[in-house]
Parts: structure tokens; sequence; C-alpha cells
RNA sequence: GCGCUUGUAGCUCAGUGGAUAGAGCGCAGGGUUGCGGACCCUGAGGUCGCGGGUUCGAGUCCCGCCAAGCGUACCA
């Protein structure tokens, strides 16, 4: 169990005793907050509850918290409990204890950080899913990141997580691709065609028609239309995903499940889902359309979910996944990571969860927000129909990888991004993301230096570290477990990044304080100690760069 | 028009209803006869978009206004 947690059990039961004995009168217990001080002086954790019980006990912050605080039990490794004006109570942790947890996170090694706040729930988390009807751009990148770092960071919480990729492979716009591709296909033998208005206009989709062209020879030219065109479906449908996982790959981002659109309607799942809306009543027939009777759930307005002509929309394949995703396949919980394009979207599925009869807090939609590209002051469009666009992969292989995900790790998916591209190579030689990388490298000279010199610290004593810049250090090395958790339960993964650069903040300042390998006669026992800190910040750092998807350069 | 989101330092952005609003970049200065100077320290820089409200306490919650992005299809 964190710290936090245990202090919350003790606050708890100080309360409790605290109102056997009418020292506080009775009253109902909120939930207890235990908060990391700003400063100091604070001490190592602290608590406003005697100030948010004020009103309900009617008696003064400081004097609720004079009567609370020698209530509260004192256990190890807590050493002070503290009021302090004007209401709060204080947690001061012991140093000792602090010095020995350096061996603990060298016992864990890479389980470090890790805690099971998930208890082996299974959560889902899809996100990407674009069409695969043309390349991936810079937004789609912000979605991809996001998702593969918080699916990282939910499976060290304890969740048994599974990272889907939702593939639109039937519908209008997989349509209007492969007639592109046939018309391309008929021009490029000579033929009197041209793509249709709907079609796709990038150059890439000559290319891919280039490349069919000249694997597959003439022999659509023969067949009939519909059977060539679906043909091509089939073949360019192929090549986009396989070029779209590539794509992916080059930001470390990886799928356990790729799963099809079209698979809904073969294996009955989307009749399945109809049903259950038919049966409660949430399916209507008006105007020779077939719609979802949203409204009755407080939406704005109804939706089509089969139109005049038959044919299913997008909503209702998305009805008939959501029915896979949380009866069928039985997620305990579903995490959606979508564009800001579909934010419009994100009630109405909120409202199918409950029209198919499944609680709504198992679903969950993440909105990422737009990522405005721009070259210096003139903004770049982002179109995948005209095919002026920047792709993921000239983003990668300008900014590159470990860059493009931690600038999108570092932001709150919420927030509207300005990427200036000539900004991000200019200050690629100063960023965050070298500055920690650079800790890591310090640290691995450190070891190789240690290494050449034959030194072995395994019997190094921890309780010498007692130097300010030893104890921050250790402090911020412990603070891993608790971001885990927050990031899990805010899905939030942004901390992240933040708590990372801290983190090397502090061992380059611990650095700058502290000479670790030592040449002086008579150092040989602080170097043991100080080289198995350093190997201990080495193990956190490694786990932050690893669940963000970044390496960790043993040189730089 | 309506809906969702956003508005915090010159720039890019953090900030659980709590203690003196933070970081990086940029700017101005300073630092280590030694483990890698891609580092460290100090400083300047803020009407937290504007106006009300709730609260012991609001950058954070509520209402109104202003501005920006997105949505408002029998597209996805």
């Amino acid at each position: 169990m964190l710290l936090k947690h245990r202090i919350a059990q003790l606050v708890a039961q100080g309360v409790e005793e605290a109102q056997r004995s009418g020292v506080l009168p009775q009253f109902s217990v909120p939930e207890i907050e235990i908060e990391r001080p700003q400063l100091l002086e604070h001490g190592d954790f602290a608590t406003s509850l005697p100030l948010r019980l004020a009103r309900a006990a009617r008696m003064s912050p400081m004097a609720i918290a004079e009567g609370l605080a020698p209530r509260i039990a004192i256990e190890e490794p807590i050493e002070r409990v503290e009021v302090a004006s004007p209401g709060f109570i204080n947690f001061a942790i012991s140093q000792d204890w602090l010095r020995q947890q350096v061996e603990s996170v060298l016992e864990q090694g890479e389980a470090y950080g890790s805690v099971d706040l998930g208890e082996g729930q299974r959560i889902q988390i899809e996100f990407v899913s674009v069409n695969p009807t043309g390349p991936l751009h810079v937004g789609h990148a912000r979605g991809a990141v996001l998702g593969s770092g918080l699916a990282s960071i939910l499976a060290v919480a304890g969740y048994d997580v599974s990272r889907e990729y939702y593939i639109n492979d039937t519908g209008t716009q997989m349509d209007a691709f492969a007639r592109t591709i046939y018309a391309h296909y008929l021009q490029a033998h000579g033929r009197d065609a041209e793509v249709p208005p709907d079609g796709y206009m990038g150059s890439y989709m000559v290319d891919l028609a280039g490349e069919v062209v000249e694997r597959e020879k003439d022999r659509f030219l023969t067949m009939p239309v519909d059977e060539a065109v679906s043909a091509l479906r089939e073949i360019g449908l192929k090549k986009m995903l396989g070029s779209i996982r590539e794509d992916l790959e080059r930001i470390r981002v990886e799928f356990d499940v790729w799963f099809s659109e079209q698979s809904l309607y073969d294996s009955g799942d989307y009749e399945a889902a109809m049903d259950i809306l038919r049966g409660s009543g949430y399916l209507a027939e008006r105007e020779g359309a077939t719609w979802f009777t949203s409204t009755a759930l407080g939406e704005d307005k109804d939706n089509v979910v089969v139109r005049s002509t038959g044919a299913p929309t997008y909503f209702a394949s998305d009805i008939a996944y959501h029915y896979n995703k949380l009866l069928k396949r039985g997620y305990d919980r579903v995490v959606n990571i979508w564009g800001a394009d579909h934010q419009g979207h994100v009630s109405r599925m909120n409202a199918v969860v409950g029209a198919l009869g499944a609680d709504a807090d198992r679903l969950t939609i993440i909105i990422s927000q737009m990522v405005a590209l721009k070259r210096g002051e003139e903004t770049v469009r982002i179109s995948k129909r005209t095919g002026d666009l920047i792709t993921l992969r000239e983003l990668v292989d300008e900014v590159g990888s470990d860059a493009c995900r931690f600038f999108f790790l570092s932001r709150t998916a919420g927030s509207q991004m300005d990427f200036d591209l000539e900004l991000a190579k200019k200050e690629s030689d100063d960023n965050p993301v070298y500055y920690i990388q650079y800790a890591y490298a310090r640290i691995a000279g450190i070891m190789r230096l240690a290494q050449e010199r034959g030194l072995d610290y395994a019997q190094g004593d921890v309780s010498l570290l007692t130097h300010e810049a030893e104890v921050a250090l250790i402090r911020n090395m412990l603070l891993l477990p608790e971001i885990i958790e927050g990031i899990a339960l805010s899905l939030e993964p942004h901390h992240l990044p933040r708590y990372t650069v801290e983190l090397a903040t502090a061992f380059h300042w611990f650095y700058q304080q502290c000479r670790v390998v030592s040449n002086e006669p008579g150092d040989e026992a602080i170097t043991q100690a100080r080289l198995k800190l350093t190997e201990a910040c080495r193990t956190v750092l490694a786990r932050c760069l690893s669940l963000m998807g970044m390496s960790a350069p043993e040189r730089m």
C-alpha cells in the first residue's frame, strides 16, 4: 500500500478516536485526502481535513487540528505529526527510512513503480483507428502517442490492458477509396477515367495505384467494374494498413488487436446489437430510414442508423462495435481516444452504452484536441482529400521519435496545440528530451567509471546519504508509484514526462553537489553509498523512459 | 444560432477547492584545478481573458460576456 493511503487510514482512525472521546462532535467524515505539500518545511504529506471539517464540526480549523493531531497514531516511517496554521496537519517521514528505500528500489529493479490499482481488471484502450484511406498525419501521431503511453502506464498499474485499432474497412469512404484506385488504374492503362468527385486526391494515391499497376498488370481491365473495384479495395486496404503499421512502429506504437469493422456484420454482432435496441424501444422507422431515438435519452436529436438505401451508417457500426466490446468480449472498462473532429459523437455514444444496458461508467471517451501545424507564421492545413499534409513519417524524420513522443505526451489531451516545425527543430538542441536523456547518460558514464576501477558497491551503506541533495533525490525517486497511480486514475499521462524532468533535475543537482566516484583516500564508504544511489536513480529513470516509449542512451 | 473544448510569464505549457501560482525556452548575471559544461546557481518577468456568484478559502466550482478551435450529415 502506498504511504499516502496508510496515512489516510491513520487519520480516519484518529477522527474516530477523537469523536469517541468527545474531542470532536459527531458528524459524517468526508473522504480523507492526503496531499504532497509544495514546500519541504510543510513535511512529506499533509491534509487539510480540519479546514474542511470546520463547518460540520462547528469548531475552528485550528481547534480541530489541535484536537485531532495527538490522536493520530504515529508508526514507522512517520516521524512527526504537526499542526500548521490555518488548519493543516503535516506529516514528516523519517529520513533514515527514506534512505533505506534506495535498497528497496534496487531490489524491485525493473518492477519499481508498479502499483496494484487495477487488480487485474480487463481494460481495452482503442486509439488511432484512422480510416485506411490515407497516411497518418501529425494529429494522428498525438492520439497514437497518447494511447500507447496511457496503455503502458495502465499495464504497470495492475490492469490487464488490450490495445486495439478499429479498422474502418467498409462503408462509403472505403468505396470512394477503391473507386479512386480504379480510376488511376484505368488511366495508367490509357483508358478514359476520372477520379470520382468524392475520391482521394493525395499524391500517395497515385503512388499506391502505380504499385498496383506494376504488380497486377492488366488483369482488372477485363473484369466487371464491381468485381474489379471490390478486388482493388482489398489490395488497397492491405497496402494502406501495412503502411500505417510501419508509420506507427516509427513512433513505437503497437497494437494487440486489429479489429475489422466488416467483421461486425459477418459475425452477427450488428444484428444482435440492433435487436437489443429494438427490444428496448430505441429504434424507430421514419422517412424510410431507421433511427436511434437518442432524444429519449436526453440527446438533442435522433440519429440515423440505417439509411433509406438500406446501408448502415458509421454510427450503426459503432453501436455494434461497442456491443462487441462491452457485452460480447466483456471488458471491464473501455477507453476510446478520439480526435476532436469526433467530439459531436461522444454524447450519443454514451447514450448507446446505456441503451445497450451496460453501466455508463464502463466507457470513457478521451478527446485529443487538434494539432495546428505551423512553419513559422504560416499555418499548414491538414487535409487528406487535397493531399496537402504533413505526415507522421515526415514529422518523425524531422524531429525524431523520442522528441515526438515526449512532446505529445507532455500536454493534456484537451489542450489545442500549436506545433511549429521550425521551432521544434530549433529547440531540439536544448530541450527537456535531451535534459532527461543526458541525466541517464551521465549515470551510465559514472557506472562505467566505477566498473573500470573495479568498485564493488554491493555493501554500500545507504545511511551515509545525508547530504541535502541526496535526500532530495531519494524523495523524488519515491514519488513514481504515486505518479503512476494518479495517471491510472485520471487517465492523464502527461504527469509522467513532467515528473521525469523533475527527477532529472534532482539528479543533475545531486551530481553537481556530490562527487560520486571520489579519488580521495578515506572516501571509499561514501563512494559506495553514492554508487548505490546512482544505480537506483538509473532504475527509476529507465522505468520512466521505458513507459514513455523513449530510448535510454548509454552515451550521447 | 446551439453544443463540446480551450484562454495562466515574451513563447510553449503544468497546476487534486488549500499554505508565497510553477517548469522549459528566451532574456540578464554568476559557477566547478576533479565522475561528461547537452550541467548547476541567482535575477527580472503574472490584473491566472473580462465581470459577477458560491466558499473559511477560487487559476480550479457555478452564471453571464469576449476570443479561438472543433462539431452541429441518411460522411467517417
